[in-house]
DNA sequence: CCACAATACGGAACGTGGCTCCGCATGCCA
DNA sequence: TGGCATGCGGAGCCACGTTCCGTATTGTGG
């Protein structure tokens, strides 16, 4: 559900004033989520676009679907990557090191996010799955093509290496003793199949 | 500092009913992080110990210090096992696995523990300063070990891989489908130097 | 152009949780 | 037993999420 259907031809039209809310929150809440995180409190991101907070759970109802319609286009974006890598790559196991690479880039420079993705607040479930609904059959086709290649080991889901891959991210960029991508390199070369 | 000294021998005597009250709270927490997680409301971890919130500031004026105080020997008995199992394993890279194995099963028993490890809150610095004041040290003997017996990577640092496999821990044991070991494995053999 | 219903807005108000502060109780020693 | 250092309790303040409803805005049919 939810992972196929983002254009929304049938124009449900909205009042004038209420696409301009959206649209203002959108961006209030993109700059908030620069400088405080995924988890800037409400109040502030109203008084950025200049509405009340009721305002926000009206277009917003729980923080999951504000910071999804935030990053939408990106997730999109690492969606539609994957096929294109596998297609422009020499190996299947190049192709998915370098989504991967991707995937990291995208995580590690949103502040926050990998925490919220992991979290077991439940604001944040639906932020989870649409993650996981737009990103685990990518991944999946990424691995499935490596392990028939005999490139990395069969025995890894997609599922499990996202959300390892995710984990890793969470703390990236806080402190210079951990490389977050270092660690991740590892991982992929546990994943390989060795000689 | 504070890493040393955990036998209090000069007796700060404090008044009979303080010390029953301290260890009153250490036991409502040990229960109340069973059930909610680390982070289970300081009034109902008072309500609990039958105190005030006061008196918790009093003794544990930080979270971290709460928590520390509960898993400070658990932590302790990991850090001292590290020596042990180097001396008992055929190899420095099974003490290694061995000693990591431990760590893991402390972290995936512990509600939220992972999860606090890494949080930026700044309520935990103390508690990540804790972990990495015992272990760090431990697991930099150990690596080194494995490295000199030329068995794993010689550029991955304690401090980095520590947090890796911590990172690994978030969330485990709450989803069937994400298998913490299973990644931390894969990771293990990433650091294997590959014949 | 106007009236009026549908739609959307704002922000006061409530619940929860962290943390502080100070008047009062208690243990300790002489 | 008296006096006082030490420790205690919990009311109260703040920050934040979330709800709710009286009011304002929009767009449409007359």
């Amino acid at each position: 559900m939810g992972a196929s259907d983002h254009g929304p031809q049938p124009p449900a039209r909205k009042r004038a004033d209420a696409r301009r809310n959206e649209q203002s929150l959108l961006d209030a809440a993109a700059a908030a989520f620069l400088t405080a995180g995924v988890d800037a409190p409400v109040r502030d991101i109203a008084a950025r676009a200049g509405v009340g907070v009721g305002t926000i759970y009206r277009h917003f109802p729980t923080r999951a679907d504000l910071v999804i319609a935030v990053y939408r286009h990106q997730v999109d974006a690492a969606a539609e990557a994957g096929p294109t890598l596998l297609a422009s790559s020499d190996t299947p196991s190049a192709a998915l090191a370098q989504w991967i690479d991707l995937f990291v880039d995208f995580l590690v420079t949103k502040h926050g996010l990998a925490e919220a993705l992991q979290s077991d607040d439940t604001t944040f479930e639906a932020l989870h799955a649409y993650f996981l609904d737009r990103l685990v059959p990518v991944c999946t086709r990424l691995l499935d093509a490596a392990a028939t290649a005999g490139e990395v080991r069969p025995d890894v889901a997609a599922y499990e290496l996202l959300r390892g891959v995710g984990n890793l991210c969470i703390g990236a960029g806080r402190d210079p003793r951990y490389d977050a991508r270092h660690l991740i390199e590892l991982l992929i070369a546990g994943l390989r199949v060795h000689p």
